[in-house]
DNA sequence: GCCAACGTTGGC
DNA sequence: GCCAACGTTGGC
């Protein structure tokens, strides 16, 4: 299974939004990104990803699901660019900042902090693991 | 509000 | 194909 990190900024679209869709999920749209859209690609069903609030907040706060792989982006019409849909799992019982990832040397490689521009991040195994932890789920 | 980092655009 | 100019993003 591989992981990843959805970007956000909770003005245009927050957690609380996405939480409330529930199971059915919801289409990550409007991804105009070669770097992003590679990663979008490369998405299977069943993968794990983080929620995190740019902007405001500056937070990982919550975990959702790949519930279906990269398809045309409904919201584009050159069929250039696709979009998968994410399903709300569960919101992190401790919230993650930036600040504290940036405190973490062990974190100093995550995309979040070398790239915190690109909308459709990956995050390792070992990143997850630590990040979870962090968050207050245990393990 | 500032500014660094990054991606895109367009002239050559 | 190079690179300067520009717009956007996002942390601080």
């Amino acid at each position: 299974m591989a992981y990843w990190l959805f970007k956000s900024e909770p003005g245009s679209w927050s957690w609380d939004q996405h939480n409330a869709k529930g199971k059915s999920g919801d289409e990550w749209t409007g991804i105009r990104n070669y770097q992003a859209r590679n990663n979008l690609r490369a998405m299977k069903k069943g993968d794990r990803g983080f929620f995190y609030h740019s902007g405001e907040g500056k937070e990982i706060v919550g975990i959702v699901e790949v519930a279906r792989p990269a398809h045309p982006d409904p919201t584009d019409k050159t069929g250039e660019w696709v979009s998968v849909e994410i399903r709300p799992l569960h919101a992190l019982p401790k919230p993650v900042s930036i600040a504290a990832i940036k405190a973490e040397p062990r974190l100093k490689d995550m995309v979040l902090v070398r790239n915190s521009r690109l909308s459709v991040q990956p995050v390792s195994a070992e990143e997850w693991r630590l990040v979870s932890k962090m968050g207050g789920l245990g393990q």
